[in-house]
Order: structure tokens, then C-alpha cells, then sequence
DNA sequence: CGGAGCTCCTGGGGGC
DNA sequence: TGCCCCCAGGAGCTCC
């Protein structure tokens, strides 16, 4: 599940890797993961090829790679998206996963891998300030310079849904995913079924700090890595796993207070939860 | 037009 | 042992 760290460790991992380097050879193996280039494979392959790369950036949870000539190559992880680089292409054993694969002229082969397909690339233009048309409806996420919490913290308290759904909302704040939510309302002590119209300024900036916070700790640890699925571009795990308060951990005693943590369904997914923490609001959003 | 539900996808794992 | 079904969930899309 990348979500706002681990999409930052793939982009440091890239930029180590392919910052400048020049694309000879393109190779679209499922067409499922360039569905976004709306032109079709072969126009994102004629885009690709020639093309040299940038230093790749990031908005949330979307990373992109700059090309000279103008455009970028856009990239969404989804579920189950993975970069990995080998110095140089073997076109033995290929495995199932890999959909895309870019060669190097360098030699080495970067390749795009998708278990599940929710993720893709495309090659897109890019505005004035370098960002891609794609990723402009997507808000600021908290590591962005231009990241603004009040602003972030009005589009929360200016919803009326739950709080939960704000924060994984990507137009509210961007990069925040299942697991980081949980972890974030855990830090902050609210509930996920909060009704953000009743938030208070103060319990928007705690919640919002929290997320910056946990992920910034997930940072540094190289992103939470539950099994083969979310790798670094070198192939190796992360290790906040081990730091999760929350999520993924029903039935085991809350950190703080030793109150067994709760799982519910809650938006097709599960919130993990301390009941004694995290109580659940005694009312539904506010109704007239 | 904001909010909410649906849908895409595949492999692992649990249950029987 | 084998098979079936559920589950994981990001985000675009549709409907109300």
C-alpha cells in the first residue's frame, strides 16, 4: 500500500538511479498499466524514446519523471506499483509482474512491476511550474514547501463527512492512505467517524500534524513494507511496520492505554482503532 | 456540485 | 489436499 513515504522512497531511489539518463528502448508488456495514456502504448512508447530524464519529484502520492522535451512520465503506484533497477537488462525470467519496462542507454533496465494493475504511467505535459496536467487537481501534501496546514485544515473543517474520508481524500491533503490515517487519528486521539463540520481549529492542526509527523517517521525508516509488495527500487523492505500503533494490530493492547485495538469496515476497508483513545462520536455528522 | 458508492485487479490465505 | 471465496485499497467514475 505506498502511500506518501514509500512513493518518496521510490523517487529518492530514482533519482540515485536515473536522474539524466537517456531512454533507448521501451517495452509495454501489460497495456492495463499505460490505460492513463489516453493516445494509446505506442504513441507513450514514441514519447518515451530519445527522451532524457530529470530529477524525478513528487506531489502525494503521484512521482513523475521529467523528460527534455517538456513532457513527463507520470507514475501512480496504486496497490501494488513497484520501480526496480538492474545495471543491466536480462531478458531471462522476466517474472509475471513486470508491465513496463524502460531501457537505459546506459545499459540498465528500469521496470515498472504491478501485481494488481491499479497503478499505470503515462507521459503527460506539464504546466508552467513543471507540474503534470494529471496531478493538478491533487492538493498539497505536508512536505511540500508550499504546503499550507491552516489552508488544509479550513478544506477539512469545510467538508461535512467524516474525518476519515477527508484525510484520504487527495483534493483535502495528499498522500495520506489507509494505513497512515489510522495512524494519525490514532496520534491525535480522534475517531475516525468524526464529523469534520464539528472539528474544532485546533483538533484540524492535530490531526494534520499528526499525519506529517508519522509519515515523516515512515520516512526514515523507509516506508512500511508488509510483504514483497512494496520494495524499494534496490528491492529492499522498509521497516516502519514495526513502528505501527494502529493499523494491523486488532487485538493487541493500545501503547497508550492497553485497551485491546479494534478493526471495523469502514469506506470497503478496515480502521483499526483504540476504543478508549479514539471514542466514537455519540452522534452521526450533523444533521439539521 | 459535493458526497458517497461502485469498480477495476490479482495472489495469498482461511475455511471447509 | 484441493478448491472456493474473501480480502487488501487508490482513485477515477457515476449517480444522486
Amino acid at each position: 500500500m505506498p502511500e506518501l513515504p514509500e512513493v518518496e522512497t521510490v523517487r529518492r531511489g530514482l533519482a540515485a538511479r536515473v536522474s539524466g539518463a537517456s531512454v533507448a528502448a521501451v517495452e509495454v508488456l501489460h497495456p492495463r498499466s499505460v490505460r492513463r495514456h489516453v493516445a494509446g502504448p505506442e504513441d507513450f512508447i514514441a514519447r518515451l524514446v530519445d527522451r532524457r530524464f530529470g530529477v524525478p519529484e513528487r506531489r502525494g502520492k503521484y512521482l513523475w519523471l521529467p523528460l527534455d522535451s517538456g513532457e513527463a512520465l507520470v507514475a501512480h503506484l496504486g496497490m501494488s506499483g513497484q520501480f526496480r533497477i538492474f545495471d543491466r537488462a536480462e531478458d531471462s525470467d522476466l517474472g509475471p509482474h513486470v508491465r513496463v519496462r524502460i531501457l537505459l542507454a546506459s545499459g540498465a533496465d528500469m521496470r515498472f512491476l504491478d501485481q494488481r494493475t491499479f497503478g499505470g504511467l503515462a507521459v503527460d505535459s506539464v504546466d508552467a511550474r513543471g507540474v503534470p496536467t494529471s496531478v493538478q487537481h491533487i492538493a498539497l501534501d505536508p512536505f511540500d514547501a508550499e504546503y499550507d496546514r491552516d489552508q488544509a485544515v479550513a478544506r477539512v473543517r469545510g467538508r461535512r463527512t467524516e474525518l476519515k474520508r477527508a484525510l484520504l481524500d487527495q483534493q483535502v491533503v495528499s498522500g495520506i492512505g489507509n494505513i497512515y490515517a489510522d495512524e494519525a487519528l490514532w496520534r491525535a486521539r480522534l475517531n475516525f467517524a468524526r464529523p469534520t463540520d464539528a472539528l474544532t481549529r485546533a483538533q484540524g492542526r492535530l490531526i494534520l500534524d499528526a499525519a506529517r509527523e508519522v509519515m515523516a517517521e515512515a520516512l526514515q525508516l523507509g516506508g512500511t513494507s508488509f510483504d514483497a509488495l512494496y520494495v524499494k527500487v534496490n528491492g529492499e523492505s522498509g521497516y516502519f511496520e514495526r513502528s505501527l500503533d494502529a493499523y494491523g494490530r486488532e487485538g493487541e493492547p493500545c501503547a497508550r492505554c492497553g485497551t485491546l485495538i479494534r478493526r471495523v469496515g469502514f469506506m470497503n476497508r478496515s480502521s483499526f482503532f483504540c476504543p478508549r483513545c479514539q471514542p466514537t462520536p455519540r452522534r452521526r455528522p450533523s444533521s439539521p
